[in-house]
RNA sequence: GUGCCCGUAGCUCAAUGGAUAGAGCAUCAGCCUUCUAAGCUGAGGGUUACUGGUUCGAGUCCAGUCGGGCAUACCA
């Protein structure tokens, strides 16, 4: 849309004889009444020029040329800006686009070709899904999301561990409750899982085994089976609100010994130790970490013989590495922030560009009710399950709710209110502004014989009130507003996007009328609806909301 | 103590260093015999936690102070 403006600038500055090292910025400003762009170029180089920013800026526009029928205006305005209004006509024109390019519309091919991997949830599997695990979830597949229109093959990886001492406690608490089930229960501990749903594993292994294994020392069943009944309820959860993996990575992989004798984690031992950062004291192995100006150094292998998480999470992103990934995306909470640094430094020690790597790390979710905040903990079983939220709220709202605030935010989650929004939630905004579309295109078929076939697609240039141009210069926003957000690693500005078109949508339907303006009239507003409701379309398809018909 | 994040309307949150700091909810006042009122229009509500600094310009950047969250494990 703007793109004919900057060298329209640059050519101008040229011809004032200005040469700069500063770069020349487009903005839209936040009111229309300073223009549809404006640029502050003259108030940059004022210094430099010795010359009154104002004075400059004029200047500047006298040199200015541009196509016929474009740029309705220049002014220069407040302390030396300089801004553009564009023709109404023009623009509505370049609206045109929107219905061109359809399902692609807001696509780009900067990715094409690129290989991305993003990692989300990663949860282990020793209970069901807390709703802090939901905001990374739908953060991530938003991010994942908008990878895609750029063109990018994404693989979504979801990274567990089925070993080690938490999958020991959950074995153990199975036990005690199953032996509860059968009437030999003892106390149970408070170190251990205490959520309803060991009790509902604990009723089924009774179901199918009655108190056969009563008297078994193997914790193996179990432990194997609580696994897979809660990596099952899991995934039911993140498919409820559309959330699916191609992929899942298991950290013990990186522990079993491969055919050269040696594991994954060795191996990362191995090659940190070849560059000098690997050193044993009090019985462990460490990651040198003060030498690259860290307070502490790291353990990476327990004096017990066992790895530390930090070991295992080195060998793993080696081996996203090893995948030939271009891009490769971590999606943590931020209880994690201390960890990822580490390797970071251990992928660059190892000659691997960490430029390619990128996290994104989520707020913690508080939690409140009545106003009183609730502190989660899986261990103590009064963790806010997803599942439930789901349930009262439903699939979209609870992905909206994650992802319309920003990431660094700390999300308030009010359970009450999140219950009694069923009817003022925000996604209905959003959602009913397409409704109200479908509905329109609906009667307009069967009244006037409207068909969204691209005839008559050029009136659209015959709109020229405010709500309709507005309308259709926001549409043409679509694109630059994905890769800002793509860009930042942000799905939250989308949401406020969509906020706008829905906004601006309602505005023009309650101003406009439709089906009852003159046929050509009517024709051009339907068309711009046609676009909106295919901006709104390709906007869900990325937050993965859904787009409903009627409402 | 140290590191990271946050502090903006009564509440929940926006604002690539730009012009009069914006939305939603809540409160109040209007708009349906007319294309979906889950909508629209308007009103009230602010010393952007505080103090300095940088510059044409600071909610935004820098330093410090105060407050909240997370992390600072040979837990993952």
């Amino acid at each position: 849309m703007q793109e004919f403006l900057l060298p329209a600038i640059k050519t101008a500055m040229q011809a004032a004889a200005i040469t700069t090292e500063k770069p020349v910025q487009l903005e839209k400003p936040a009111d229309k009444k300073n223009g549809d762009y404006s640029t502050n170029i003259a108030l940059l180089l004022s210094k430099e020029c010795r010359r009154n920013p104002k004075d400059l800026a004029a200047e500047l526009i006298e040199r200015m040329t541009f196509p016929e029928g474009t740029v309705e205006k220049i002014t220069v305005a407040g302390p030396g800006f300089i801004n553009f209004y564009l023709e109404p006509s023009f623009i509505m024109q370049s609206v045109e686009h929107v219905l061109v390019e359809g399902k692609g519309y807001g696509s780009s091919c900067t990715g094409k070709g690129r290989n991305a991997i993003v990692e989300y949830v990663s949860a282990n599997p020793t209970g069901p899904l807390t709703i802090g695990r939901g905001r990374g979830g739908v953060l991530g597949d938003c991010i994942a999301n908008l990878l895609e229109t750029q063109g990018y093959a994404v693989t979504r990886e979801y990274y567990f561990n089925d070993a080690g001492r938490q999958m020991q406690i959950l074995g153990e608490s199975v036990r005690y409750r199953y032996l509860e089930r059968c009437g030999k229960g003892g106390k149970f501990p408070d170190t251990h899982y205490q959520g309803d749903y060991i009790r509902d594993i604990a009723e089924t292994l009774f179901a199918e085994h009655g108190s056969a294994l009563v008297d078994s020392t193997d914790l193996g069943v179990f432990k194997d089976s609580a696994e897979a009944i809660i990596f099952s309820s899991i995934r039911k959860t993140l498919e409820r609100i559309d959330i699916r993996h191609d992929s899942f990575f298991n950290e013990h992989t990186l522990y079993t010994v491969r055919e050269n004798g040696k594991s994954a984690n060795d191996e990362v031992l191995e090659l940190l130790n070849s560059k000098g950062f690997i050193g044993r004291y009090d019985g462990a192995t460490w990651f040198l970490t003060t030498k690259l100006g860290q307070e502490k150094d790291k353990v990476l292998v327990k004096s017990s013989g066992e790895p530390s998480y930090r070991l295992p999470d080195i060998a793993y992103h080696l081996d996203k590495y090893r995948r030939k990934f271009d891009l490769i995306v971590n999606v943590f909470g931020a209880d994690h922030i201390d960890e990822y640094p580490d390797v970071v430094e251990a992928l660059r020690i190892l000659g691997h560009d960490t430029s390619k790597m990128r996290v994104a790390i989520n707020q913690f979710v508080t939690t409140t009710v009545n106003g009183e905040t609730v502190k989660m903990s899986t261990r103590k079983g009064n963790a806010d399950l997803l599942d439930e939220l789901i349930d009262d709220v439903g699939a979209d709202a609870t992905r909206l709710f994650f992802i319309m605030r920003g990431k660094d935010s700390h999300l308030n989650f009010d359970i009450e209110l999140a219950k009694k929004q069923s009817k003022d939630n925000p996604v209905f905004y959003l959602q009913y502004a397409h409704a109200r579309i479908c509905s329109l295109l609906r009667m307009a078929a069967e009244e006037t014989g409207f068909k969204p076939d691209g005839t008559g697609r050029h009136l659209m240039q015959e709109l020229t009130s405010e709500p309709e141009v507005q309308l259709g210069f926001a549409l043409l926003d679509y694109p630059e507003m994905i890769r800002s957000a793509v860009r930042l690693l942000e799905p939250q500005k989308m949401v406020e996007y969509l906020h706008s078109i829905a906004e601006l949508y309602h505005k023009f339907y309650q101003e406009c009328p439709i089906l009852k303006a003159e046929p050509e009239i009517c024709t051009a507003r339907l068309f711009l609806s046609l676009a909106t409701r295919q901006v709104l379309q390709n906007g869900f398809r990325i937050l993965g909301i859904s787009a409903p018909e009627s409402m």
